[in-house]
RNA sequence: GGGAGCAUAGCUCAGCUGGGAGAGCAUCUGCCUUACAAGCAGAGGGUCACAGGUUCGAGCCCUGUUGUUCCCACCA
């Protein structure tokens, strides 16, 4: 206490210190406590690829506001930190910096790489956690995780076993979605469809008898070489005569049939379609309806192989305008048509997606998506906002199985050994020595690794210490509340509910808040390769993580983008100014007394009044908090603390500071500092850095304001009859101020004031308050007066006087009067019309009456007020 | 092809289970009133996309239309 206070509010001269002081307190750390009930988030682990994005700056700050108003509230409130090796980014990243040194993953081996990956871990990985801490997040960092952690491994490990040993993890060949740059199988849920310029080639295919040709077009010419087949509909009566026939290959000169398939679009192209079983899903389909031979002619890296004939070598972009061209040579090219086509990329490096027939391994689906399902109709997993349930059905419903290896060396490798000598597959958690069926030594482990989402899929509870059953998971699991993006419920979310139900038998978490993505201020979404990105590192250092973070706090709602701008930072920061300059205003009048946080004895009206309204808007914010609506709480505090404590109740403690009485003095003190306390303590989750700083510095008891217990709502508190007496004396300062604003009177020039009102004890009361707000040099409070030539304002409850006789332009006061008995009479035509309404009085309920009527007796009071007004003008 | 969101002040967006529309920024007018000019006091500005319907009452619920964004599926 005692502390001089800075003119503006310094950000990064607390944030630092305020965080080491949390730190040091060990506020973040959270142990399992049975006295306490648990709450728990995990967060999405970032990518140690990765550098902070405003998207994490919006999912942690979220989150952070939630951990911290359920840790205020008294919850053990454990949020679990950590980060994802990310297997697909990360090993591109390494690859390319050993290309700059000119080594390839081949020349160091396998050993040699993981070694290089791990270093690198050691180097970035932190990078993403340090920035965080930037955030002002309060994760506890004791138990900071890492997907490929031992702890994560012996999960993994453990979830394949069973999974195999349950028969829902087999391997086989299929055809899967292929990236010929990360050289890697990927999922069906890694293909990002983007629309492309492309070409259908129209292209002819002769007949082996010499009786004629079939047209067909295709997109992908260069597959022709591993055609096997053309197909019609069978029941497409122009080709009818040809099924079973012949067409010789162009080019190639293979000859191969004509097939008969319901999957032939009849209206679609000419209704003729060429059949690549090796390189197209739906053809490797008909290609097994017809026992179809399946010839591949692309290796992993899309480069034409032996079975390509001259093309061997090529790639496959470049083969495609070989062929187009001796196509066209050769006169087989009937025409190219520009189209725009949907084409299937790698999520992380945008390259287009070969679809390719090789051997993986898969997770069974079916029997995990199904009890997954159930346990969101049955709302045991709640969506906030609920229509993303809709998006997770969908997805559920017609899921396929899920390809779960990959061709990398950085992540979980699989458990599975290969005999060499019997061929048996031995799956197991532990190394084994010999093969499970004949006992032979000679096994080797599949080189392949894991899906980077097969380990986050496990993270409520891997993270918690399964698969043993540790005190922190039976406590913490399920947890809470899981934070993310819409754009990950498929890759995560998902995947997890499906886990938790399957592993632990109950649900990962009891609800998903989904928020949406940030944009620039242009509404376009923020990426690397436009630049369009902000950095919330130098928004912080700028402005500070708490205008951050209440930027990113309002202004939206939830699972709906929103945009960046910087004036909407520049509010949070004007925000975090006022709250600051409040405090100095306050430890100002603190000096030299000794005061403590507590209400006293006695309350005025104005300390009623302001009481009154906090705890309202306590109790109004905590339901808000619990129903996720995160933006309209920080607006209530936002308008409580600017318009409401501020403007009006520091202004009044303004007088009552240099009051005669003492006592008045003391009390206004004290209430100043109690009202304070408690909207520190309902912005904290929001804003916690300059919150924490000013509690600290005003009296409190305690250590730290983010241990401070959460405020709740007082019956006692309730002050109606304050609030309404406020409301009138307000409403009279209102109505001066208005009127001397529009006829330009400058705030030095203090007027007479007097009020006619049936209420003169209130106005009475509010004396003082009347005289500094209303510029008043005398306030004359009386049943009525006879003036003539003043300005005159009306209110619902007074007529208020203001004798300014050379300002006074009769003509103009009696048109705005006239204007003002207008509107009133409109509104009471209104209001009477509902009371006139049968259907009104019978249906509506009764509260809704109640203040209509109440309406009704105060506009007709208004109407009295205004007339009588009007005519003694005249 | 299937599904979802959005359309409210000049701009960016709030508006919870239906009870006569709000904020920030911008604009205009006054103010250095000793916490704050990153501020104070005022003002203007809206057929809540359009058309129907339900209801005593609709920005909010229902149907349709238009525009816009996105997700899923995928057409060779």
């Amino acid at each position: 206490m005692g502390k001089e206070l800075a003119k503006a509010y310094e950000p990064h001269e607390v944030e630092e210190r305020i965080y080491e002081f949390w730190l040091k307190g060990n506020y973040f750390h959270t142990e399992v406590d049975e006295k306490k009930k648990p709450y728990t988030i995990v967060i999405p682990p970032p990518n140690i690829t990765g550098q902070l994005h405003m998207g994490h700056a919006l999912d942690e700050t979220l989150q952070d506001i939630l951990i911290r108003w359920r840790r205020m509230q008294g919850y053990a409130a454990l949020w679990l930190p950590g980060t994802d090796h990310a297997s697909i980014a990360t090993e591109a990243k390494i690859v390319e910096k050993m290309k700059e040194e000119g080594v390839t993953k081949e020349d160091i081996g396998r050993d040699g790489f993981m070694q290089r990956a791990w270093k690198w871990k050691e180097k970035y990985g932190g990078t993403i956690i340090s920035q965080i801490k930037k955030m002002g997040c309060s994760c506890d960092w004791e138990r900071e995780r890492f997907t490929l952690d031992a702890g994560c491994s012996k999960a993994v490990k453990e979830v394949f076993v069973s999974l195999y040993d349950q028969g829902l993890i087999y391997r086989g060949e299929r055809m899967i979605n292929w990236c010929p740059n990360c050289v890697t199988s990927i999922s069906d849920a890694e293909v990002d469809f983007t629309e492309k310029d492309g070409n259908f080639w129209h292209i002819r295919y002769p007949l082996t008898d010499g009786s004629g040709d079939l047209h067909l077009a295709t997109t992908r010419p260069e597959t022709m070489l591993g055609d096997t087949a053309v197909a019609v509909h069978p029941e497409d009566e122009r080709y009818q005569h040809l099924i079973g026939k012949m067409v010789t290959l162009p080019l190639v000169g293979r000859e191969i049939p004509i097939v008969a398939d319901t999957y032939v679009e009849q209206d679609f192209g000419t209704g003729v379609v060429k059949i690549t079983p090796a390189h197209d899903p739906n053809d490797f389909e008909v290609g097994l309806r017809h026992n179809l031979p399946v010839i591949t002619v692309m290796d992993e890296a899309g480069i034409i192989n032996e079975n390509g004939g001259k093309y061997c070598g090529m790639d496959r972009l470049d083969v495609r305008k070989k062929i187009v061209k001796a196509l066209d040579e050769q006169g087989f090219l009937v025409k190219v048509e520009p189209i725009k086509h949907n084409v299937g990329t790698c999520y992380r490096c945008k390259t287009v997606v070969e679809p390719r027939i090789s051997k993986q391994w898969f997770v069974k689906m079916k029997p995990l998506s199904e009890p997954a399902v159930k346990a969101v109709e049955q709302g045991n997993v709640k969506f906030v906002p609920e229509r993303f349930d809709k998006i997770y059905f969908n997805w559920m419903n017609h899921i396929k199985d899920w390809c779960i290896s990959r061709q990398l060396w950085w992540g979980h490798r699989i458990p599975a050994w290969y005999c060499t000598d019997c061929g048996e597959i031995t799956v197991s958690r532990e190394t084994p020595d010999a093969c499970c069926k004949c006992g032979s030594a000679h096994i080797h482990q599949d080189e392949d690794t894991l899906d980077t989402w097969f380990s986050s899929a496990l993270w409520p509870f891997s993270t918690l210490g399964w698969p043993d059953s540790t005190e922190a998971l039976q406590y913490f699991y399920p947890t809470n509340t899981l934070v993310t993006g819409y754009d990950i419920i498929f890759f995560w979310v998902a995947r997890m509910i499906f886990s938790g139900l399957a592993h632990i038998g109950k649900v990962p978490f009891d609800t998903v808040f989904i928020h949406g993505i940030v944009r620039d201020a242009n509404g376009v979404k923020m990426s690397k390769s436009l630049g369009n990105g902000i950095d919330p590192l130098e928004v912080i250092a700028q402005y500070g993580a708490d205008a951050l973070r209440f930027m990113l706090a309002t202004g939206n709602s939830p699972g709906n983008d929103m945009r960046y701008s910087p004036e909407k930072v520049e509010a949070s920061r004007n925000f975090a100014n006022k709250i600051w300059n409040a405090a100095r205003f306050i430890l100002m009048n603190l000096e030299g007394h000794d005061i403590q946080n507590q209400l006293p004895d006695v309350l005025s009206i104005e300390d009623q009044w302001i009481i009154s309204s906090l705890n309202r808007v306590t109790k109004e914010i905590t339901e808000n908090l619990e129903k996720f609506e995160l933006g309209i709480a920080a607006q209530k505090i936002y308008d409580f603390l600017w318009d409401v404590f501020c403007d009006w109740y520091i202004e009044i403690a303004k007088i009552r500071m240099n009051a005669e009485d003492a006592q008045t003095e003391q009390n206004s003190r004290e209430v100043l500092v109690w009202v304070m306390i408690g909207t520190l303590k309902l912005l904290h989750p929001f804003m916690p850095f300059i919150t924490e700083e000013i509690w600290q510095t005003l009296p409190h008891q305690g250590d730290a304001l983010m241990v401070a217990q959460w405020p709740e709502y007082r019956e006692e508190l309730n002050f109606p009859q304050a609030e309404l007496e406020m409301q009138r004396i307000m409403d009279v300062i209102y109505g001066v101020r208005n009127r001397r604003a529009e006829m330009n009177v400058p705030p030095s020039r203090k007027t007479n004031l007097f009020i006619a009102t049936a209420e003169p004890q209130t106005f009475e009361n509010g004396k003082a308050i009347l005289h500094k707000l209303a510029f008043a040099t005398q306030v004359n409070i009386g049943n009525n007066f006879d003036m003539q030539g003043a300005v005159t304002i009306v209110t619902n409850d007074a007529r208020v006087y203001i004798p300014m006789d050379e300002l006074v332009d009769k003509k103009a006061e009696m048109i705005r009067l006239n204007k003002e008995l207008e509107t009133a009479q409109k509104q009471l035509l209104q209001v009477s019309g509902k009371l006139n309404n049968q259907g009104f009085l019978s249906k509506a309920p009764v509260d809704v009456i109640e203040g209509v009527k109440k309406d009704f007796v105060t506009l007709t009071e208004r109407i009295h007020l205004l007339e009588s007004s009007i005519q003694a003008l005249q």
